[in-house]
DNA sequence: CTGAAATGCTTGACGATCTCGACCGAAATC
DNA sequence: GATTTCGGTCGAGATCGTCAAGCATTTCAG
């Protein structure tokens, strides 16, 4: 479903976006059309989510991120949930098995903002906190070697 | 620090970061030149840390993820943690206060990876695993709203 | 208060880049 | 073995980014 090409293309991208047609073409030896189709095939197919910007949370003001473990309380999974989706400081949330819900990342500039934002959760769920001290691998996609054998 | 203006940059660029100049101008009212300055200065004042595309796991075959909590042996935490920065399914961690030392995002394409990598880890740290069974908010940038008052 | 320097913007022209259509060749299909 | 389809190249026209020059506003020194 993807080929060499592709995950050549994919590799150069994640590192810069901006790389311009030409150059992708140079680097895997294809014309600049052929580059300008797949890469519209990496899209359509939803291979490639989206071209965006990385961000420095910290130059906007926001020094502080937690990772927040949720257990909402009995009855209660559909509105913290929701309410999580609603506070934009959430900058990432997974539902997974296990005691805890729900694992989210949070941005917040200073204490007292993360202090306020668990409490308008606090009535509706459990919450474990832990605060972050750094961050030794920051987001980063999966390896682009080679896929395994699919169902055959 | 930031203006309107280049909060605004921001909100369009993450949305799509090919956005060109002259629309990006358009949308802000100023003239390419004078955005393509402001980015320059973003990028150079790390504001921007990097453009880039966000690709589905899913395509490349990783269809399971899994959040990892991994609590290091005693004197392992160095070893541990380059262990770690070294398995490239590794998405993302965290070092965190509390019991756990690190949260880690883990890609694999099959619970029998999941096992392997694991295993790489067991005589080095406990670990305890929760499966990712949906992401109600994947990963976004904070709100890039007015900036709080700095120290003044 | 005056003048100079710095900052941030606009304009216009040039060069590079992207896009579109026409065409081609290999591989799969019937 | 002919035909269709898929993915590729080439070249022209349109678009976009970059650069230099110039202008307005603010800031600061005299």
């Amino acid at each position: 479903m993807l080929d060499d090409l592709d995950r050549n293309l994919l590799e150069i991208l994640v590192r810069d976006a901006r790389t311009s047609l030409k150059e992708l073409a140079a680097q895997v030896g294809l014309s600049s059309p052929s580059v300008s189709e797949r890469l519209r095939r990496l899209e359509e197919r939803g291979v490639i989510r989206a071209f965006t910007v990385e961000i420095d949370p910290l130059a906007l003001g926001y020094t502080l991120q937690a990772i927040v473990r949720i257990r909402p309380l009995p009855g209660k999974l559909h509105i913290v949930q929701k309410l999580i989706e609603e506070i934009a400081e959430f900058g990432e949330c997974d539902k997974v098995t296990g005691d805890d819900c729900f694992v989210a990342r949070l941005f917040v500039r200073s204490i007292g903002d993360l202090d306020g934002i668990l409490d308008r959760i606090a009535d509706k769920a459990e919450t474990s906190t832990a605060i972050i001290k750094a961050q030794p691998i920051r987001r980063r996609p999966p390896p682009l070697g080679a896929r395994s054998a699919p169902s055959s």
